[in-house]
DNA sequence: ATTGACTCTTGACCAAGGTACAGGCTTTAA
DNA sequence: TTAAAGCCTGTACCTTGGTCAAGAGTCAAT
């Protein structure tokens, strides 16, 4: 079923422009693909639903150099198995520490959405208090 | 106790460059702080706990705009409060669904580091499976 | 009172992450 | 079989989020 399709078909699937793929493809983000007797690019889903990584990362925060270390983590074969998990977990703290600093602000906006409970204008609403929760901590 | 210091000091107290506070101050992220009699800057601790806010909003994969959209949720007085609540309960929801990503990425992270246990040089572990997890969900 | 460290504004510059042509082949649908 | 649409490479350009430098005024310590 695996069926392969263009750059421009991967780009529709992907919901990016086609300039990002080969942008991603030149950043060693992508694969390169095989090409058609053409010189066209022909791709399969596992590039969908690797642009769609890339994309998940980028609005969490990680830059495309740490989407790439993401990405190798096990690819180079001069890296052994350990230094693998050693990088992996690096990441794993990176990721909870992420995790953690958006439950504060979602604690605080929990806290503001409450507090706001639907009447008269505003100017009493503590955002700024629920700010200072979010940022006394760490 | 509320002593007030100067932009170096702030771009100290924060660990940023000084020339980002003017910058966050033209965004309209930062208020204007009021002045001495020569033009310089005065701060107080609000504008410390401000910047480690944005700072932390970048890490986390909020823009400049988004980070002031978080900041002066309450601020314009047109807006009701219904209003203000409306928005934060947005904003609550993608950061919920940024939390659920990184708790998929950090399942995918520890699941290779557990199957590398060690031994052995790469080629084994499975980390585009993990990918796969994390990617065919949502 | 002066010198070195700060700060002011304005405007240029930079890096990351794309995005948009231009000029020229390829594919596809009428 | 021929147009329109798609793809190729290469290069230029754009936006975001800063960063730096010049020229001039200010502050603090000697």
């Amino acid at each position: 079923m695996s069926t392969t399709f263009s750059i421009g078909q991967l780009a529709k699937r992907a919901q990016v422009n086609i300039e990002t793929i080969r942008y991603y493809e030149r950043r060693g983000l992508l694969p390169e693909p095989p090409r058609r007797e053409s010189g066209y690019r022909q791709y399969t889903d596992a590039a969908v639903a690797r642009i769609e990584f890339i994309k998940h990362g980028k609005e969490l925060g990680f830059s495309l150099r740490e989407i790439d270390e993401l990405l190798t983590l096990r690819v180079d074969p001069e890296t052994t198995c350990e230094d693998v998990r050693v990088r992996a977990e690096r990441k794993i703290a990176d990721v909870a520490q992420k995790i953690m600093s958006l439950q504060r602000i979602e604690q605080a906006l929990t806290r503001l959405a409450a507090e706001c409970h639907g009447q008269g204008p505003i100017g009493e609403c503590p955002i700024l208090d629920a700010l200072e929760v979010v940022e006394s901590i760490n």
